[in-house]
DNA sequence: GAGTTCACGATTGTAAACAATTTTTGTCAA
DNA sequence: TTGACAAAAATTGTTTACAATCGTGAACTC
């Protein structure tokens, strides 16, 4: 029963676990169950309501049932994760007025932010930007999705990494993950997430210092996905079978 | 010893939870110590590098251990609270770069904001707005300063709430908050926080429907607040015994 | 056959005991 | 007096056991 929470879909994978952290203090090695479970939400290998036990995340890790615990509270935190009381944890589910609030808060905060990276581009990190969009590209050529819908939002989150700045990269980072679920929640047709120059095209902008031009391509790149959703999908009715196997 | 964790300075004071809250979904009833403590640190009560004991926690809040745990967790996931491992949990002490980088984020997400919020005012909210400048103008007469101080940071907080999303009124709370501990720390003179009418003619420019000018009075005022922080100041020398006397 | 009730198993929440680490205290020597 | 060392106390981290709640399915009634 249940393969994605039994660890096969959340143990493999560990190997792009070089660059995109992006907040999580090194504390302790709770954070490991954290970015795992962040990271199967991200590439929407764990659909929305899928539930987590607390002993299948045991066996899956391999750890106590207090360190779960307390990954799972994090990632409530995080809004990636809902905790019912008495009932478990459980995949977040967006509804409507959620997924447009998510993109609202992108609209207003994600404009400004590549303005000001064309304004005063970061020699160091336009390159990080570079070397993604070439892994973006051989993911597509290879058409490997959950690598693909991975790659597309973390190029919005490396975008806001590259400011250097701590809290603009979190902030975006949580939206980004969120839309990712409301993507897999309300994606209608095939388009996984992002268009596939649009982020060169934007990149491009940046790079060239034309901040009118990045805003422009940025804010119709996010209508696009917006566009792309049919908000009155699956909604309530996906629950937890049709999810799993829907997914493999 | 150390009257201020041990529940003198935490348990008076809740005579304000009526609709300070902004993102905390009910849960459960951690949330209120995480509320308390937020409270605390937002009032400037409790100074940075203060210790939170699990012990001194429990009873002051009379629950248990586990409770405790999580709340700090919480407000450590939140960036209140640094978690040093086997040592405890301490207020957190922001340094000057990030101070800066608090600084650079609020004055990239505040500016449209205010805008947006002046293009299409929401009526209720900005009601909700204008008692709170009477809130304002009340404890400056009666000369409260945690009051003051929470005041201030709160007109921001509820800038953003009168967005309606949620997503963006929890980033600007961050942001408030950790303004709040680095004012408290690198705050010069007697200037608690926010100049007395800019909160009043920043409104006015938003119910008035001037972006413009809206946006411009808020750029300023977040720049009147960041130059006057002195930021070669105390940085690392305080220590829990002489916070504590030093803010009774 | 549909719906309700009850009991059992499974899962989550809580508390207590234990282990490990840090901080303090006290002693001794230079 | 100062410094180093060691033992004791206090604090935090983890495991374990226990209590409470929820979900499921069988038995029963209508």
């Amino acid at each position: 029963m249940n393969s994605i929470v039994e660890g096969h879909n959340l143990s493999i994978k560990t190997q792009s676990n070089d660059q995109n952290e992006t907040s999580f203090s090194p504390e302790s090695d709770e954070n490991l169950i954290v970015e795992r479970i962040y990271n199967a939400v991200m590439e929407q290998r764990l659909a929305p309501r899928t539930k987590l036990s607390e002993a299948g995340l045991c066996k899956t890790f391999g750890v106590g049932r207090m360190r779960v615990r307390r990954a799972l509270l994090l990632l409530s935190s995080q809004g990636i994760v809902d905790l019912r009381s008495n009932r478990g944890a459980y995949v977040a589910c967006p509804n409507k007025a959620e997924a447009n609030d998510v993109f609202a808060a992108r609209m207003l905060i994600e404009p400004p932010l590549v303005r000001q990276l064309a304004q005063n581009p970061n020699g160091n990190s336009l390159d990080l930007l570079t070397e993604h969009i070439a892994l973006e590209d051989t993911a597509r050529a290879q058409n490997e999705r959950t690598e693909i819908i991975r790659l597309s939002g973390e190029f919005h989150t490396k975008l806001a990494q590259s400011t250097g700045n701590k809290f603009i990269a979190r902030m975006m980072r949580e939206l980004v993950t969120r839309t990712s679920l409301i993507v897999g929640l309300f994606g209608s047709s095939k388009n996984a997430s992002c268009p596939d120059d649009e982020h060169t095209n934007i990149l491009d902008a940046i790079q060239s210092q034309n901040p009118d031009l990045a805003e422009r391509l940025l804010v119709s790149h996010l209508e696009h996905i917006q566009n792309g959703l049919d908000m009155e999908a699956l909604q309530e009715p996906q629950n937890d079978l049709a999810a799993i196997l829907g997914s493999n």
